[in-house]
DNA sequence: ACACAAACCTGCCGGC
DNA sequence: TGCCGGCAGGTTTGTG
């Protein structure tokens, strides 16, 4: 469940279950999932045994839960991956990768099932480091103590990744002036989780159909206006596919419940080829971009 | 700095 | 029915 409407749909999903939880066990069916997570720190599952889950946290389409040893449990879902609530007893499913059993302080005993079917996923035990500028580190949600040390603290993988345009601590005008310097295309830049996080081919797309942009337009072409516009169109977008539980093409991407998103139903661009634009009814070509699909109205879109 | 390809993988779908 | 190419929401790494 990949881009950031998503992976928030799975953190809001984990928090109120692991948060404050003690990981009774860790079982590991696959170990290709576990191939970000360095040996040499120690062994997975003994670094996570026994320890405690103080908070489910995000930035782009990065998740952690920072444990009471100072570490802490970094998952990234690649493009495929899933992480379900379950009973301790469920049936294992052919694609689960690894099941976490932790002791919820809500919910009794639980299963957290990593599933992913093309192990572009992963889970490590990473150390933490302190963010630049002192702010939160990722969205946490409102729970937990607002002086916990794991708040202004990052896995090292994560730390140069940028902040999301849904963190309040995102730095706008930083973003527009890096968008006017670069020499690369625009949809480039949205896609660079560097510049800013959380942004995947669907939501660039989506934006860019909303603020009528060219993806291959120059960044520095893009200019003030349009820029600002392109991200506000992000955000909104964003907040559109949150409030429908984010994007589902198929069972593949679900929440922890298994459940799908609705706003499949709502794309304008994305996966439209040949179906009339919502705003002009030209159709919407698919074209081959940075080796995969560019969805773009040939009318409203036009390069500049 | 930036572009590009490759690497990491499985499964589904349409065409033949 | 079966095989094959093409496709899929991502990140990292190496090369030029």
């Amino acid at each position: 469940m990949p881009e950031l409407p998503e992976v928030e749909v799975v953190r809001a999903g984990l928090a109120p279950a692991v948060t404050g939880s003690r990981v009774l066990g860790v079982e590991v069916f696959e170990p290709r999932s576990l191939r970000r997570h360095d040996p040499t720190t120690g062994v997975f599952e003994e670094l996570l045994t026994g320890a405690r889950i103080e908070a489910a946290v995000r930035r782009g389409k990065f998740l952690w839960m920072p444990l009471d040893t100072g570490r802490a449990l970094l998952a990234h879902l690649g493009m495929s991956g899933q992480l379900l609530l379950r009973t301790p007893d469920a049936p294992l499913v052919p694609l689960l990768r690894a099941r976490l059993h932790v002791a919820s302080p809500a919910h009794g005993d639980l299963a957290v099932d990593f599933v992913d079917q093309r192990i572009f996923g992963s889970l490590a035990i990473e150390r933490m480091v302190e963010t630049e500028d002192g702010a939160p580190a990722g969205y946490s949600g409102d729970a937990g103590e607002t002086d916990a040390s794991w708040r202004t603290r990052l896995p090292v993988p994560v730390a140069h990744i940028a902040r999301d345009p849904l963190d309040p601590a995102f730095d706008d005008a930083r973003f527009l002036a890096a968008l006017r310097a670069r020499r690369t295309g625009i949809k480039r830049a949205l896609l660079d989780q560097n510049l800013v996080s959380g942004i995947g081919n669907i939501y660039a797309d989506e934006a860019l159909w909303s603020a009528r942009v060219h993806y291959d337009e120059p960044s520095s072409a893009v200019g003030p206006v349009r820029s600002r516009r392109l991200l506000a169109a992000v955000r909104e977008v964003f907040e559109r596919a949150l409030a429908e539980g984010g994007t589902s093409f198929d069972a593949q991407y679900v929440n922890v419940n298994g459940a799908s998103g609705y706003f499949a139903h709502s794309l304008n661009a994305y996966g439209q080829q040949g179906r009339p634009c919502p705003r002009c009814g030209t159709p919407i070509v698919r074209e081959q971009f940075m080796n995969r699909s560019s969805h773009r109205c040939p009318r409203c879109q036009r390069r500049r």
